[in-house]
DNA sequence: CAAAATAGCTAACTAGCTTCGCTAATTTGT
DNA sequence: ACAAATTAGCGAAGCTAGTTAGCTATTTTG
């Protein structure tokens, strides 16, 4: 993601200001209207989208500081997490990020071939491989250690303790929230007389 | 997106918790500690992505239900709420969503192509198009108006007034932050010595 | 009015991730 | 004990979202 909007705040051409046609809310809870109008709420979530993604790209950017790709870097550190004693699967990582396990077992091809990562078959299930950092894994993540804190303490420099804890904890009921709206759009989707209804099971 | 983890916390087999290496701080900041670890800090930042993804998910279903595909509907949307009285422009498009001109190019072509919007040449600049929804456009917004409003009714359901105004004044200054971290990180970048610039391609 | 900039288009390509199909090892039901 | 079903990992093929490069037609500017 390059950079979104520039500075250039033209959306027309810069004659006129014509509204066009109403377009309906995106909301009707009246604790999010500012005014009888959702434009604060359109640009909260605007704003929380476009964190989102200054999030990736700042990850991206501590990923290639440490010569890695992105889905790499998020590997790395899930194995660095969940390792363990004795080193984690494939498949634990893969459910721990949320993606297929074939895709993990490629990514973590790479990291091996780098010697970031150690593949060794487990003794007690013989289909299986655990994974742990090699020792220049661990030299790497120690190494590299400041870089997310400095990233992380300039995202936050203006954020002081009581706004945080309020943060995480508005955020943490929004993400209930959101499962509870996926769910409700599954149960929805449900009652339509089913479209695609290929795969997912 | 496939739905990310199902409810499955079993991350190593179930039977140990064994910790492995200490792990180092991804902030230094005191305001974001809690009893001196990082751990509500990390989970924060987890959540803000589980929510920015539970955003994208649910963005992926309105787009379903509406029948076209996630940038479709980020466009068609972005047209409908641009258009004024006489259309936008595709730069204009592809500015306001920060994606490339060309792609915008593209996704109004089958936009246009399934009858939810119009191009029509510019009389003041004949190589620029105005892009503006068909009456069917309209009325595929209009019947479909209700889909986001409960969708972001149930997102925000247990945030009131005062959380949400806080949310929304606090998510504009860490997006600041986010463009203050973005910056400094490609500050640093410049210099470097230009560490492997080739590789992956 | 020539040079530079701008709007849009097409084509070729990349990155990230999925599904499908396979083998080998393990677990389960009988 | 052993056939059937399941699970772990792997490779290949393919999909989607997006990019860059290069082109043409037009407009703006020194």
């Amino acid at each position: 993601m390059r950079s979104a909007r520039k500075t250039a705040p033209e959306a027309e051409s810069a004659a006129d200001e014509i509204a066009g046609p109403p377009a309906p809310m995106t909301t009707t809870r009246a604790a999010l209207l500012v005014e009888g109008s959702d434009r604060v709420f359109r640009e909260a979530l605007r704003d929380l989208m476009t964190m989102a993604s200054q999030l990736q790209e700042l990850r991206a950017g501590l990923a290639r500081q440490l010569g890695v790709s992105e889905p790499e870097y998020r590997v790395f550190l899930a194995v660095a997490q969940l390792q363990g004693a004795r080193g984690v699967s494939i498949s634990a990582v893969a459910r721990n990020l949320g993606v297929s396990g074939a895709f993990v077992t490629m990514i973590v091809q790479r990291l091996v071939r780098v010697g970031k990562v150690q593949k060794t078959p487990s003794r007690v299930d013989r289909r299986g491989v655990l994974l742990t950092l090699t020792a220049r894994g661990r030299a790497a993540i120690n190494a590299f250690a400041r870089y997310p804190q400095t990233v992380n303490d300039e995202l936050f420099r203006d954020i002081d303790e009581k706004e945080f804890r309020l943060l995480a904890d508005i955020v943490r009921r929004v993400v209930a929230g959101g499962e509870r709206a996926i769910l409700l759009r599954r149960l929805d989707q449900v009652g339509q007389p089913d479209r695609k209804a290929r795969s997912t099971a």
